[in-house]
DNA sequence: CTGAAAGCGCTAACAG
DNA sequence: CTGTTAGCGCTTTCAG
């Protein structure tokens, strides 16, 4: 008879819930089990265990069976961070995402495809929501390390990440996506802002147009600026004076948006053409020109796609980024500093992909003001 | 002089990496510091240290000060892990939500919402996607009980749950949304399926549609059988005869879905209204009806809301969730039973609310087969 | 108010 | 092939 089958759990209870009395296996249900509760049940040192669990060399095909039975019955699940404190590598084979808001369609794929590459290396994924708050970025990236993170994916909502230089010093792999770090040098993964606002500009010009508005984000978030300068220089290229150009910025959500866009046609002189920086601030201005019904005469490039975009009367031009492999991409490279990659921090630039679906190709047309 | 002003990272490198040299104060910037570096730096032993940073009473506030201010210069981050080992509570400040898919607008909004319970307790969380592939789920429960997190909050791709039995007798919470558990007991969170889809039901007979059609997802899934079976239910204490109505199961995304709809308009006599049970099947009949160019004069009402909805034409009716309710309710829960509630599983439904905007108002009309 | 010693669950480094 | 001892970074316990 093997030790295991007279240590079945004993359905006794004791009165506390406290495990007083010091069996040497405890079978009582309720404990968590550790390595030395398989260990005795299954007669052998902790090591073994240990091995088995681990799944090192050295163990006689019997033995793991012995060991496996045992596991299995008490219902054992190793201690991963215990056993991390003595491993060599120290790796808690964990992964830190910090983004805008996980409610955002943009950070949903980011985060899928991060999951997915984390998933063939059995690396669980820690999320956090920024709203674009610096206080928040820094608190989460904190509580992200006291956890012992192996690596931290960002898309950054401070202005400055010197705060990161000492544990990127100590080799922690840090991967900026979406927007470029500032004050450390560190790997990144982002849309060529810059080339696609100039593509949607060009797009809306070759379309007739002569004068395109610019709605986006806080002009202090980089990646904003990028896709402003791609705007502005677009024009410049087709000879259009920039100066009265109108230019909105700081908008960050549908409404702000919205009322913007209502402003901008309740002034002198509206665009004829719009282009808007931002997925939030492509859906406010759709709202605002179906209130105004205009959506049918005012051409609307957005940048990054929008849910559903394609349904919308008429389908909404966007300049598509690619989420899916943003995150990938910042997976693999957080992967392989992790596997010893120390070359210079690499800057990956994904492109962007134009879709036509009709807002973008309306021609131009005299405000009937 | 302080200990702390002489002991400053000095610029000094060792040639290899690894910290052979046995300095009292580890001051090679690489190596990460631990409670002793912070303990001997500002000439304190590691006790005061750990109440230092713990916020624990009976220390000086200069004691204070010049802990705070070794632990800042070593830019020291505690091991939560290392701490909770010995910690009498165990808790990691970690929870474990799994959902269909992290991009999933239903699943963002509810892990928004536990996210944002979560951080007011200083807890983190981890996102896992099981695509509801049973096997995924016990993978990743494995996953995260191995990191020990506190508790689960779970929309279940698997039949049966006994599985968690064990966890569960050991006092980790669970908290279902979404998907009622079984073959264990515990807390949940769900929608009113039923109710939802005898609403859906009842709004489009009240329009006068007689031949309905129920699309849904695979039957296995709870929900889903609860949101046909409201729709049966309904039709019949309309008077109408359940046998005959279109009733098609097994669609999981926007595909299957689109082209169980092309099939249904290419039989005989097509339905003058549609019950889509799921988003993504929404999404396709909608894609369906437009092929056909039918979404004018074909009713539509849909069991989750569909981003944008409010903006195609015609406008889609739903029954939508409150997927922020569930999430926040689960958290709510999840936190509850960790602060010592005993109190029987508590199964909570959050009502679901018919939002009109077109599609759903649309009078019957007969097909011009 | 402070610190030394023991131990949490596990793995490294040796013995056998 | 297997077990023993020490120690990871921290908190507990207990003694100043």
């Amino acid at each position: 008879m093997t030790p295991l089958s007279d240590a079945e759990p004993t359905p006794v209870e004791t009165a506390a819930g406290r495990t007083d009395e010091s069996l040497p296996v405890d079978a009582r249900s309720r404990a968590r089990p550790t390595m030395r509760h398989v260990a005795t049940l299954a007669g052998v040192g902790v090591k073994t265990v240990s091995r088995v669990i681990n799944g090192e060399p050295n163990v006689s095909a019997a033995t793991i069976e012995r060991v496996m039975r045992a596991a299995r019955s008490l219902d054992y699940e190793p201690d991963l961070h215990a056993g991390n404190l003595r491993r060599a590598d120290g790796r808690t084979r964990t992964l830190g995402l910090l983004v805008g808001s996980v409610d955002n369609p943009f950070a949903g794929a980011v985060h899928r495809a991060v999951e997915d590459a984390a998933l063939a290396r059995g690396v669980a994924v820690f999320a956090s929501s920024l709203d674009d708050d610096p206080e928040r970025e820094q608190a989460a990236v904190s509580a992200f390390l006291r956890r012992r993170v192996d690596g931290l994916i960002l898309t950054t909502a401070s202005e400055d990440q010197a705060y990161l230089a000492p544990e990127l010093r100590r080799g922690t792999p840090v991967v900026f996506v979406d927007r470029q770090p500032a004050g450390v040098t560190s790997d990144s993964v982002v849309s060529d802002n810059t080339a696609g606002a100039a593509l949607a500009t060009r797009h809306l010009i070759s379309h007739g147009h002569r004068r395109l508005a610019y709605l986006g984000d806080r002009h202090d978030i980089r990646t904003a600026q990028e896709r402003r300068r791609g705007f502005l220089d677009e024009l410049g290229r087709a000879g259009i004076a920039t100066g009265d150009a109108p230019v909105v910025e700081g908008l960050h959500d549908e409404e702000t948006a919205r009322l913007a866009t209502l402003a901008l046609f309740d002034a002198d002189e509206p665009p004829t053409a719009i282009f808007s920086a931002q997925n939030l601030v492509t859906i406010g201005v759709i709202r605002a020109l179906r209130e105004l019904d205009r959506h049918l005469d005012v051409a609307l490039v957005g940048f990054d796609d929008v849910p559903l975009g394609d349904l919308l009367v008429p389908g909404v031009t966007v300049v598509a980024q690619d989420p899916h492999a943003i995150g990938r991409l910042a997976a693999e490279r957080v992967f392989a500093r992790l596997d010893g990659d120390e070359s210079p921090a690499e800057r990956i630039i994904v492109p962007t992909r134009l879709v036509e679906r009709g807002s973008g190709e309306l021609p131009p047309r005299v405000s009937a003001r």
